[in-house]
This record gives C-alpha cells, structure tokens and sequence, in this order.
DNA sequence: TCTGGGGTCCTAGGACCC
DNA sequence: TCTGGGGTCCTAGGACCC
C-alpha cells in the first residue's frame, strides 16, 4: 500500500537549464508574466535570498548584479517538458495522477514487494532524469498526504539521494515531528494560525488530535488530513482526469487599459482561447462572466467588478460568447478607471452529445455551428491562424516577455542545433 | 515605472417550497 | 393582531493548491 509524490525540482529553472547546460549550478530565476513576479528559482537562487513571488523591480538591480541569470516564462516549452516526465512516470506505474504541471501521485501497490519502495524511487528519479534532464524528488508514503511530507523533508534534510520512503511508523513519526503544522499538504496560513493558537505546532500533534473534535472545530478537510497523517487513505489516486468544471482566461496588462474598446478586444481574445479550450474538452458552456479590476496596489482608485451571463441553451460556439461579452462588459464598465487586469470564466459545462434544445431556436443550427467552430480549430492547430474581426491582432501589445527562451521543443524554427 | 494565472472544494445564507 | 418548521437548491465568497 504505497503512494509516491514525483516533484520536479525548481521546474520551470530546470526545464530553462535542459537546453542551456552552461546555467548549470548558477542561481537561474523565472518570471511571470509581463516579468511582473519571481515565480520559479533554481537552488542557487534561493539560497541568494530571492523569495517566491517576489516582485521582480525590487531584486531585479541586486539579483542581475550577483552574476543572476533570468527568463520571461515560456509555458508552451515548460508544458511540453512537463508531458514528457508525465509520459515517463506513466510507463513506469501501474497508475498515475498527474496532479499539477510539475507533480504526480503514483500508485504502486503491489509491486513495492519486488523492488522495495526505495528502490522504486530511485528507479523512477533516475530514469526521469536521464531521458529528459530534469531533476525530480520522490517522497513514498501509505497516504497521498504522507507521500508530501516525505517530499518535503528530502528538501528540508537535503538528502542527496532525494528519494525517501516512510514505510515504518518510526521514521514517519519522526517525519511529522519535524514538519510544522503550514507545511501539511491542505494547511494555508489561515488555519495555520488558527491551530498554532490551539497549542497545535507541528504534523505529529495534528495526527494525535481526535478526527471528531477537528471536524467540530475546523472542517471535513481538515479531519481528512489528521486520517490521512495516521496512514488511513482518504484521498484515492484519480487517475482519469475529471472533466473541467471551468475554464478561465485572465490576464494582467503590460499597461493599464482607460477605453473600453480597447478592453473589449483584449478580452475578445480570453474568448476566442477560453471556447477553443471548451471544445478541446468536448463541453458546452450555458454561463460566461467576465471581470474586470483596477490595480490592488493603486492607492488612488479601486473597482473590481465580474457580471455573469446566461445562455438559454448551452453552447461552445466563439460568436456566442463574443455577443455574451460585449453585453456584459458595457454593463460593469466605468470610465475614468486605469484597468489593470480583465478576465472571463466559463462554467456551467455540459456534454458535447447531448443538447436541450430551445423553443427560441431552430436545432439544425446547432450543428452548422459546430463545423464552423470544427474548421477553424483546426486550421488553427495547423499554424494557419484565422481570427475573429473584433479579436486583437497585434493592435495592441498586452503583454510583456522581454527576455524569453526559445521554444526549443514545440517549435521547427527554435529547434536547438548541435555543432 | 514595474506586483501571475488557473483551478477545486466547502460553507453560509438567501430564495423558495410545502 | 397574532405569524411555524423543515427541507432543498443555488450562489458568492473563503480557503487552499500549484
């Protein structure tokens, strides 16, 4: 009965460092977008001090002066790197959950009894990192939540071999004293405070509490994670991905935006990328919001508004949602404001197959729709990009990636050269 | 000057029903 | 004039995750 946690080591650093072995072993950051905030930082550039979500201007000066390297993210390169370790670690396993672009729970029940769980690790951290360069931790536990605090001591420790196995009460006991209570996998700073207030500190206190009290006093949440600290699974391994129950496109601006048709055609492109990805989950959508919101860190003004709006039938076709949002927009936007981020949110999906039809429509237009939507999506996969007249196509730059690497792998032109 | 993006789950409270 | 009790469903917002 064993879980493992793969995790991929700084990876977004690391994936920057497959292509470039020359940034080995120096300190390698990257950015979010528009270069606003550190999001990633190789070993180096942690122990440099650079935290997480840092701001970028106020370490920039100092960071770059230290000899620190940089990049814009490059989330089609850092995607398809992801995929490939995915790829790998499905071969291995019997069954895989790909939990996050840079982590996933495995379930080797059953076979730990031939190799040994170590040994699995091993097996799996070595063969990610010969065939793809990245460096990967694997923290085994009887639970998906123990399998995290085995992870998390390899980089507390800093054990070399960055595979650990708690497969004995002794050594996960001593795992949990030495994890403090914000580390668990499902504590934020919110209930961190509120349990060390209740005299709870680290992993071990919290498995001793009684499951009952915690649910009383906190949540079912946090009564699944005492259990699962105490070996009892309640969080299975979902190896088939569940169907997406939204889809969002947001973005902050390189500028703040004062127009509103300017604003509607930014968001006209969240549109066209949110309803391309709706019907790559063959899905319908009957409700479209959209948002929009003045800078948190601008003294001078403040305005956040987000206004929903629903379909009669359910749809996945771009038009409709585009006449959804010019509606909408108008609605919640007031002039005078210096907008800083916008964004639309897709939800209430239903099944591609099946359709409610309407008294106020005619059903055979549902289908012309379709292959409408079918031919554009895929000249679009084949690089023959055809847009909608009210998208923006370079009118307007919303977005800052000063210095980003090449596509190195999902790209013809980017392919790197060996001399 | 410059502060990310995309998700899930749970709960409280309101609307509505009989 | 007095104005019950119990249930479901939906939504907004909070908390958390990477």
């Amino acid at each position: 009965m064993s879980i493992a946690l793969v995790d991929c080591v700084s990876f977004y650093a690391s994936c920057e460092r497959v292509f470039r072995p020359d940034l080995k072993e120096r300190p390698v950051v990257v950015l979010s977008n528009n270069d606003g905030c550190v999001i990633a930082r190789s070993i180096e550039a942690k122990k440099m001090g650079i935290k997480m979500g840092v701001p970028w201007f106020k370490v920039k000066d100092r960071y770059i002066r230290k000899g620190g390297i940089v990049f814009s993210s490059n989330f089609a390169f850092y995607g398809d790197m992801s995929r490939r370790v995915m790829n790998i670690l499905d071969s291995i396993s019997p069954k895989t959950e790909v939990y996050s672009i840079d982590e996933a729970f495995l379930d080797f029940s059953g076979t730990e009894k031939n190799v040994g769980c170590f040994n699995f690790g091993l097996q799996l951290k070595n063969t990610v990192g010969r065939w793809t360069g990245i460096p990967v931790r694997v923290g085994i536990g009887p639970t998906k939540t123990l399998a995290k605090i085995a992870s998390y001591q390899i980089k507390k420790r800093n054990i070399k071999s960055r595979v650990l196995a708690l497969d004995n009460q002794k050594d996960i006991n001593q795992a949990l004293e030495a994890t403090p209570v914000g580390e668990i996998w499902g504590v934020g700073r919110r209930l961190n405070r509120k349990l060390s207030m209740a005299g709870i500190n680290n992993a071990l206190q919290l498995s001793y509490a009684p499951p009952q009290d915690i649910r009383k006093r906190f949540s079912i949440v946090l009564e699944r994670t005492v259990r699962e600290l105490n070996g009892e699974r309640c969080l299975e391994i979902e190896d088939v991905s569940p169907t997406k129950k939204q889809i969002v496109v947001s973005r902050s601006f390189a500028k703040k935006i004062t127009n509103l048709e300017v604003l509607n055609t930014v968001i006209n492109d969240y549109v066209v990328r949110a309803a391309e990805k709706l019907r790559s989950e063959k899905q319908k959508s009957s409700t479209i919001s959209v948002f929009i919101r003045t800078s948190p860190f601008d003294a001078s003004q403040s305005y956040r508004a987000i206004k929903s709006y629903s379909f009669t039938y359910p749809t996945d076709d771009t038009r409709d949602f585009l006449y959804a949002v010019r509606k909408t927009l108008a609605k919640i936007y007031k002039p005078n404001y210096r907008y800083s981020k916008a964004g639309i949110m897709l939800s209430s999906f239903s099944d591609i197959g099946y359709v409610q039809n309407s008294l106020f429509r005619e059903s055979h237009t549902y289908k012309m729709n379709s292959k409408l939507m079918k031919v554009i999506d895929e000249l679009n996969i084949n690089q023959k990009q055809i847009y909608i007249a009210s998208q923006n196509i370079g009118k307007f730059k919303p977005i800052q990636r000063n210095m980003i690497s090449p596509k190195y792998t999902t790209s013809w032109i980017d392919l790197p050269v060996v001399r």
